[in-house]
DNA sequence: GTTGGTTTTGCATACGCATGCAATAACCCA
DNA sequence: TGGGTTATTGCATGCGTATGCAAAACCAAC
């Protein structure tokens, strides 16, 4: 609570403190606590141990002390001793898709409040991942989310040194790890069913990476769902899930399918964005007008006037919660097996699909499930 | 590499080990390693250290008992002895101004690939700084990037503690902490210089929040140009950095100012993206043929099509790799001096300001400077 | 005042690695 | 081959905290 705790005087006070380092007060241990309140330094740590019996008078004293010394906990020493540090890996892949910026964000917010400490790990090329695993084990962290595109083996690795792993928007048949999901697949089949409904009959498809999950369901789910509507398959074209490519990719496919270009759907909202501008400036057309754009995500800029992108919205409050959730449990309890759950997306009916109807977005949480 | 460690018969030497964990692997120590090599722990210890001295005959031994056990050295434990974590915190108050993604991803990129771990803080609500310094003194980071509001005190608390910091974009006359800063008064006098040039005489300017320190810069140092070159003072309106308030300021501004509003500048791209929208949609008048837009920071959406916003563009690899570098430096050498380095932003000339000429960007650098 | 029971407290040690110091081995040149 | 150097190696200890165990203090009831 206070602060300038006046460490001058009682650095004098410590005794065992001597020389003055650059600028910085010596570290304060324990030990200096325990002296300068005339208990054990067991004591003292038993004051900072939430659960542990102190009796008021030694809580008190210590306390005093330990403000005057500006003492704060070793957690490095902790960790050693208790065998968790109280921090969680966050892997992410790529943070020029807005989408991991928010959901980033919501992790940060919510491990914070549960006194846990993010290390972040970007994950520049794809590399790197064994170097993690290395941290993992060195740092002692107590779990990992991951939003990256790990392998099996990658996951399992984390597994057998004994971290839990919540994995964020993938999860694997045959790696017991818990994962948390928004349901591509239907999120993708009810976009499908919505468009197909209002009367789009010439789709073009934007996927992403040919290796990430949530590319290969929804591009799984959008294109089946076609077939079954007795759709003509559409062209696929893969980008990178990064504004340039969906651009790029509007326009190929264009030139791919011609004037009766009906509808073009990304695989995320930022490509989505990208195809947008594609088609109203490069290829002169309108939105929704002459073609309809929608993706996925649900990500920021997708609101913005400008586009108004229709999208098939991820929860990410809910996702994210359900991560932490999912990983502290797992951390409390380690024989709990993993757990999957799966979380809908809606359908955020804006401005970029034509014939579509706000009205009945409300609908769709429950229909057309399956 | 080789996982499936058989810590059985490692453990089985150990001695005090006790009970079998869950499913993970029992950890592996130094000890474990050792004994399987023949040699004394402290040998492994040092052929696991970069500088350290060992033959190469106890080097290739102990590298093959580590590969077989799965070794890994325990960094807290490491960090108990050296006094040093290998991790720096950085801290960032809201990334969900696109700017700070950019940032972040850099920082973090750029740490990792100078072998240091990332420590997320992301600062909801200004709160928290306290439970930061706990954290900074219980981890022993090795120092700290910040990119949030923190006071001088706050700064000065993490100095005290013997951590280097960093302020990103900001910086206290009188705390000794190093700093990077884009020269956001030069910047800001440069757009108010040429916008001016180019004709526009009724300007309205979006502030950010009053306790930042880069909004008052940009506001002082654009305001302040303008007085200088004879155009009257502005309307100033305050936002939050957000699209949303960018959108209702210009409307506001808009409002107030009568039609004869010429030009809307915005403390940072994010809003200025949302003066955009709102005077394109709400407004219904064409930008910048009606009004001119322009904002700082360089984000990437500003770039889009539907955009091209122009913009006082901070040169985020720059600055990044000189905060990466100056904290480094200052962990190698406590006792080198703070060093505040000032980068010049650009003025990237797109197309939401009218009469600017690309052309004459390419001077800019050097011209008008103060 | 005593006894049985419950807290509270201190002692001692472990956590896993780094490192100063001393002992040993390897080596070099005369 | 011997004396002197230098490169290796092992030993012992420390980093700051947590915790099992036993001693001590406390409490209440008899």
């Amino acid at each position: 609570m206070l602060k300038d705790a006046t460490p001058g005087r009682a650095a004098g006070d410590a005794g065992t403190r001597s020389g003055s380092r650059e600028r910085g007060t010596r570290k304060v241990t324990s030990y200096d606590v325990a002296h300068r309140a005339g208990v054990s330094q067991s004591g003292v740590s038993r004051v900072f141990k939430p659960g542990a019996s102190a009796s008021a008078a030694m809580r008190a004293r210590v306390l005093a002390a330990a403000d005057e010394l500006g003492y704060r906990p070793n957690a490095i020493a902790r960790s050693l001793t208790t065998g968790r540090s109280n921090m969680v890996g966050v892997i992410i892949s790529d943070l020029t898709n807005l989408y991991y910026p928010e959901v980033l964000s919501e992790l940060s917010a919510r491990f914070s409040g549960r006194g846990r400490r993010v290390l972040l790990f970007t994950l520049a090329r794809e590399a790197g991942v064994d170097s993690i695993l290395g941290d993992v084990v060195g740092y002692q962290l107590d779990g990992i989310v991951s939003a990256a595109r790990l392998s099996a083996g990658q996951v399992s690795d984390f597994l057998d040194r004994g971290c839990p792993v919540v994995l964020y928007n993938r999860s694997f048949d045959d790696v017991p790890a818990s994962s948390i999901c928004c349901d591509h697949v239907h999120g993708a089949r009810l976009l499908a069913t919505r468009m197909a409904e209002a009367g789009h009959r010439r789709f073009g498809f934007v996927a992403g990476p040919a290796d990430s999950f949530v590319s290969q369901e929804r591009t799984r789910g959008f294109l089946g769902r076609l077939a079954e509507m007795g759709v003509a398959e559409p062209p696929v074209v893969a980008g990178d899930y990064g504004y340039a490519s969906g651009h790029a990719a509007a326009r190929e496919l264009a030139r791919e399918a011609g004037p009766a270009l009906d509808a073009i759907v990304c695989a995320n909202d930022m490509m989505a964005l990208g195809a947008v501008d594609a088609v109203r400036g490069s290829l002169g057309r309108r939105v929704p007008g002459d073609i309809s754009i929608a993706g996925f995500d649900g990500i920021d800029p997708a609101r913005w006037d400008s586009y108004r992108l229709t999208t098939v919205r991820q929860p990410v409050r809910r996702m994210t919660q359900a991560a932490v959730e999912m990983l502290l449990d797992h951390m409390a309890d380690p024989s709990r097996p993993p757990e999957r759950r799966v979380i809908p997306g809606e359908l955020a009916v804006r401005a970029t699909v034509r014939g579509l109807d706000g009205r009945l977005a409300a609908e769709l949480g429950a229909a057309d499930a399956a």
